[in-house]
RNA sequence: ACCCGGGUGGUGGAAUUGGUAGACACGCAGGACUUAAAAUCCUGUGGCUAGUAAUAGCUGUACGGGUUCAACUCCCGUCCCGGGUACCA
């Protein structure tokens, strides 16, 4: 006799999943006759605290579309691996003195047993891990790609270094100027011919190669924290604080490695059109890379001096009332005038001793400085002063603006703020007080502009600028380039060795660059990462030295999707046969909290491989979806103040109380189990309860899933009352798989019953096990169908929580048919597996099949079934339904109208006069209109 | 401030993208079984009004307007919630 009973369960759980592992039926060939699937998680980061049901929401949603494919006949990938270097294992390693390596292996491992217990059809076989030297080999192997390319930009694509030192040597960078116009060789150059090339001795070369590299060795601005001791990257900063830990962040110089991703700007821009990501995932990315198109123009100082511009607003030239540079431009010290230098040092000053969060939390105050220079407009010869201000930023565009009031806010305020006289060059489209920053409006006091509307006045200008040689069209991009240093242990070093200060790639054959072993994770605080503790180490010899610092942890995301395909080649990355084979993510389930960084690293990287001839194909991820958090729902309780004595929510405004959180496991509901909280911690032994009604109501809130904030759900808790099946179900149930949601328990019962309505179609009420092999009515075909369609399309939009509620309806209907016939239910139990692998198993077995449901094949939907002869039309006067009639679908429109025309109830609301319009919808609606 | 999402019963959420709003589930209420409880099963369940009742009528998808035979769905305006960006010229 076998109920569907909580002990059943667990056998049932325990008997497939160990037979899962023993015959390895998660076992992925690079089968190549068969067509393939890729069902991607993003790997998680093996942090100590555990699982939450949140967790595994994504990770259940890509577990039924792997084993939905595979039931469709797909050869399907469905890995999984540890993004396991990283920041909080080495803090834990500073505070507790255990080895970064070792405390990951171990919380990998609790993990695994998590993720084992709620039945995944992960092929462990193909795991990977970021920290592994076997892995990181190859990480390093891909980081020396990049150092060995650069971004032609002429092609659009990044070439070897060869190739770009070969063309030098024939015609210098005439066709190939620096990537970054700043950039000046020791003569003050710019630009070299061939023979200046073979003249330059190593080192020089060095640098210049440096500057094309699109990983790079350079001095930059970079965020520097001092209490983690460490450089972060810009999406590591949040509001001018760290992201982990909320330390102050500063900006500091220091020769770091970077990548040059802005070279490829355009192309990560391009590419979002041709992938399947959610709009506001594709536009948080176009809002990152920040293209403007606009304007360079070149004005002449009043000295004789130069000063560019960047705009995009070119039609607005003749309404350029001032000028202003960034502070930190070399060019400010160059025009300040004698008795202006005094004030400009002032505010040189002012402006470096702001930290960011001043900066931040400070940005609509308005500071600057005049330096007593003017600018000339190139077109009214007008002289306009140059001032300084912080709203300008140096490292956007030129770093230098031509203010224009009438026609934009900063500028007009800064105006406004300066009392600098505003020209208007928009007529009443301007009313003095605010700008309008219109594109609409036609344009006035412009010389050989006026009468032009703004928007066609753009490219007018721009041809001007062009034939005067002053100026051209130029593209800009917010996006910087990213920072790729980290001053920490547990990461990959750099696969360089540097000779007279200049970084040198290793060979391929002395990789990996293993990460010395070492108990000293501290940095060493001058901005040197731990390694440089390690003086052996870091100093091969009298000439050569190591880098002290190592890669964010993004460097072993950026690429481990592509060494699923091969895992245990130490060859190459992966064969070319399997990357051809795997080719691209076909779904790329994850958290949107990755959408600026792992996620353009990861593109970035792909398109680098790609370029160099590696790869076939150019984003790595042709569909994301994007899994919605799940929030805890908190509890607490309220202490009166300086008394153990805890007074129930309703009441808790006639007293002086504290709300502190509780444990939400000891609460049902709203109400508070008081003999266990007495229990959950000695504080409470003796707590006393004002209670109302005879209960104890708590306060709740939705907040984070949290230990501290003790409302944290332990899936494994779940499985232990429900069993793994019903979490999974009910994971999905929840609601949509994009959306963020609350936990709630509550409604876990509603699953939990459907399965044992399942369970109960296959045995009688003594539990033996109980099913006919008569043939199925037409009606119970019908159900079948219905819901095999159903489940297959929702499955396919990812609608899971639609495919359990057809499930429930399914059950429903045949349940009140008393169906047990086995043609009905094994098609059935193959269309469930996906969502309840282990119920579907047993119930597979009991049907009497040897095999795994996963061999199985997903049942072919008959769709003569699903056609419905007859239909029932609702007929609607005047937009509401009056009445129904029975008619054949097939009918043919003018036949329904008739019959429409001719019945009572029409008659009785026209009062007999025939109405002025019937529509009709085929199979759907009758709309008769008076 | 700007750019994206979103707002549907007591609750989580459906609605074939313009075609009978509220599927499915929770909760609640009533009933059956039981000595009783739990479990299970059945019935009802947006609101208002009338009726003993089956039922009928009105109203209803944040708010105000519009387009349409027909609007949760499209358009305009307002409010609220969530996410992204942070002086990017």
């Amino acid at each position: 006799m076998t109920e569907y009973s909580k002990e059943e369960i667990k056998k049932i759980e325990e008997k497939w999943q160990q037979r899962w592992r023993d015959q390895q039926v998660y076992k992925t060939t690079n089968d190549t006759t068969k067509p393939k699937y890729y069902v991607l998680d993003m790997f998680p980061y093996p942090s100590g605290a555990g699982l939450h049901v949140g967790h595994p929401l994504g990770y259940i949603a890509t577990d039924i579309v792997a084993r939905f494919k595979r039931l469709k006949g797909y050869n399907v990938l469905h890995p999984m691996g540890y993004d396991a270097f990283g920041l909080p294992a080495e803090q834990y390693a500073i505070e507790h003195g255990v080895h970064p390596a070792i405390s990951t292996a171990k919380n990998i491992d609790t993990f695994r047993a998590q993720l084992d217990r709620i039945g995944f059809c992960y092929d462990w076989s193909r795991e990977v891990r970021t920290c592994d030297p076997q892995y990181y080999k190859w990480t390093q192997w891909i980081f020396l790609q990049l150092f060995d390319s650069w971004f032609n930009r002429n092609t659009q694509k990044a070439e070897s270094i060869s190739k770009l030192i070969s063309t030098f040597e024939i015609e210098g960078n005439a066709n190939h100027p620096f990537p970054n116009s700043e950039y000046v060789l020791p003569n003050s150059q710019t630009s070299f011919s061939s023979a200046d090339w073979k003249s330059f001795d190593e080192h020089t070369k060095q640098g210049v190669l440096m500057q094309y590299r699109l990983a790079y060795l350079a001095y930059t601005d970079v965020n520097w924290c001092e209490a983690l001791g460490t450089v972060l990257a810009n999406d590591e900063v949040i509001n001018g604080v760290s992201y982990r830990g909320g330390h102050p962040v500063m900006k500091k110089q220091m020769r770091q490695w970077s990548l040059r991703i802005t070279e490829y700007a355009e192309r990560l821009l391009k590419g979002l059109d041709e992938i399947d990501f959610s709009d506001s995932m594709k536009d948080i990315q176009r809002n990152w890379i920040g293209r403007s198109e606009g304007a360079k123009i070149k004005f002449i100082l009043t000295g004789g001096k130069e000063l560019t511009v960047f705009t995009t607003r070119p039609d607005t030239i003749f309404g350029v009332d001032f000028m202003v540079l960034a502070p930190e431009l070399d060019l400010v010290k160059q025009i300040t005038t004698a008795e202006h230098k005094e004030e400009v040092e002032k505010y040189l000053s002012y402006v470096e001793s702001r930290s960011e969060i001043d900066r931040m939390a400070e940005v609509k105050k308005i500071t600057g400085c005049f330096t007593g220079a003017y600018a000339i407009n190139p077109f009214n010869k007008r002289q306009v002063p140059i001032w300084i201000s912080e709203y300008v930023l140096a490292g956007y565009g030129t770093g230098a603006i031509m203010g224009v009031p009438c026609g934009d806010e900063r500028d007009h305020r800064f105006a406004k703020h300066f009392n600098i006289p505003i020209t208007n060059i928009i007529g009443d489209q301007y009313d003095g007080k605010e700008a309008n920053p219109t594109y609409e409006a036609t344009l006035s006091n412009s010389a050989f502009l006026n009468g032009i509307k703004m928007k066609e006045a753009i490219p007018i200008v721009i041809d001007k600028l062009a034939e005067m040689g002053i100026g051209e069209k130029q593209v800009n991009y917010k996006m910087r380039d990213a920072g790729w240093s980290r001053q920490r242990y547990w990461g990959e070093p750099f696969p360089v060795i540097f000779r007279d200060d200049m970084p040198y790639a290793m060979e391929e054959k002395d990789l990996p660059l293993e990460l010395p072993d070492t108990n000293e994770f501290k940095s060493s605080g001058s901005g040197e990462g731990p390694l440089a503790n390690l003086k052996d180490w870091i100093q091969i010899n009298a000439n050569e030295k190591r880098d002290s610092n190592t890669m964010p942890t993004h460097g072993g995301a950026a690429w481990y999707f592509l060494r699923y395909m091969d895992p245990h080649n130490d060859k190459e990355f992966a064969s070319r046969e399997a990357l051809d084979y795997w080719n691209q993510v076909d779904v790329y389930v994850g958290g949107s909290e990755h959408a600026v960084a792992h996620l353009l690293y990861a593109r970035l990287w792909v398109k680098v491989l790609h370029d160099q001839g590696y790869l076939n194909f150019d984003e790595p991820f042709k569909k994301l979806i994007n899994q919605g958090k799940i929030t805890g729902d908190s509890r607490f309780v309220y202490r009166i103040r300086g008394q153990n004595k805890f007074v129930s929510f309703g009441l808790k405004n006639q007293y002086d109380t504290d709300a502190l959180h509780v444990d939400v496991n000891i609460v049902n509901g709203l109400e508070l189990d008081t003999i266990q909280f007495q229990k959950w911690k000695p504080d409470f032994a003796n707590a006393e309860f004002i209670l109302e009604d005879g209960k104890y109501i708590c306060g709740s809130a939705i907040e984070k899933m949290s230990k501290s904030y003790f409302n944290v759900i332990n899936p494994d808790k779940i499985i232990e009352n429900y069993g793994a099946d019903t979490l999974r179900m009910y994971e999905m149930f929840l609601g949509p798989l994009e959306q963020s949601k609350p936990w709630n328990t509550s409604g876990i019962d509603g699953v939990y019953k459907f399965l044992r309505r399942f369970w109960n179609l296959l045995h009688d009420t003594t539990g033996a096990v109980n099913f006919s092999d008569d043939s199925p009515s037409k009606e119970e075909l019908k159900v079948l169908h219905k819901t095999l369609k159903k489940i297959e399309q929702d499955v396919e939009h990812f609608s899971f929580n639609t495919s359990v509620s057809e499930f429930m309806i399914c059950i429903n209907e045949l349940t009140s048919l008393k169906c047990n016939k086995r043609a009905v239910i094994e098609p059935l139990v193959i269309a469930l597996s996906p969502f309840a692998p282990h119920i579907a198993e047993e119930l597979w077995e009991k049907l009497g099949h040897q095999d795994t449901v996963l061999n199985a094949t997903y049942p072919k939907v008959e769709e003569k079934y699903l056609i419905e002869s007859t239909f029932e039309y609702p007929i609607s006067i005047n937009g509401k339904v009056r009445a129904k009639m029975n008619m054949a679908l097939d009918m043919p429109k003018e036949d329904i109208q008739k019959m429409v025309l001719a019945s009572e109830i029409i008659m009785k609301w026209t009062k007999g006069k025939p109405p002025k319009k019937v529509i009709i919808v085929p199979g759907k609606i009758v709309n008769v209109v008076l």
